[in-house]
DNA sequence: GGTATTTCGTGCGTATACACACGACTTCCT
DNA sequence: AGGAAGTCGTGTGTATACGCACGAAATACC
């Protein structure tokens, strides 16, 4: 099988593995991976619409929606109506919520230095940079440099 | 952010991009782009029980059923009870399946082309290896302390 | 200003992903 | 042989992922 052909299999086979893992190691703190990642983004960026949430998940609005409701039944979240505009909601952690993150963020350490180190540390910036231009690729558009609100690290 | 932090968020934005557009591209075809890989999978194997085609994709043997029923209801796939083992199916790929497969295929090559693109093909074999040692890695994680637990499968 | 368009969140439907428990069957061990 | 242990498929439950359609509200346009 040539390389074409093989790079989406892999692909899809590295991120279920690190989904799985992921599950697996948050699973004690009553967490997903994908909860985490939304309490991640969360913790990078203050009072995000619902709608800019999801962008920079990435994933689905109707999704992060569902993820909310989860989160808020939990205490970890606190969604508040937004101060201009009446249709949105903006979305915060709550003081457990950043408490859960950080005990995540701990649990979640010895995954990212397996991951690192199964790739060998000096190679990381190069295989970043690739998914990166992989996912602009598919996206048809750039996931930091593009559009909407920008006010963050990239 | 630094690379230990940032390389599972872009793993998962590549993958989702992946998968959404492979999904966006293979809808009028009727087939999602996790079916795409099952059929995939079948077409590289012939015979297969559940158990072993889910250890291909890699999937989970119940998720895999759920979809075997759905394909089953198109026509593209057919279980019959394995010839030596009463509790397994084998699993094969109806005349219908093989020609769905190859539709498949062609309408997927713009996509598999766009991401080696992306990548510059130069680097391809590179990519391949680290997010094969990655999936590796990440499949013989031990939850509890520095594991000696194995894959020690073919 | 008033209307057309866009945007936000919601709700619904389908398909995955996986854990877990269960019954049926196979294999292993003695 | 016969019981114990492992394996296969099934069924259920929860959480994502995403499309689509809806009502409400903001914005654009004339």
């Amino acid at each position: 099988m040539d390389n074409k052909s093989e790079l989406p299999i892999v692909l899809r086979a590295a991120y279920l593995a690190m989904h799985r893992m992921s599950d697996a190691q948050f699973s004690p703190l009553g967490i997903t991976a994908d909860q985490f990642v939304l309490l991640a983004t969360l913790s990078r960026g203050t009072a995000l619409t619902q709608r800019e949430l999801a962008r920079r998940m990435p994933s689905d609005p109707s999704t992060v929606r569902a993820m909310l409701v989860l989160l808020e039944k939990q205490g970890l979240v606190k969604r508040d109506i937004h101060p201009s505009d009446s249709r949105a909601r903006t979305v915060t952690l709550t003081a457990a919520g950043k408490r859960k993150f950080r005990q995540l963020w701990d649990a979640g350490e010895s995954i990212r230095t397996k991951m690192l180190e199964a790739i060998q540390p000096d190679n990381a910036a190069e295989l970043i940079g690739h998914l990166t231009r992989l996912a602009e690729a598919l996206n048809g558009l750039s996931l930091y440099g593009s559009g909407l609100s920008q006010t963050d690290k990239v």
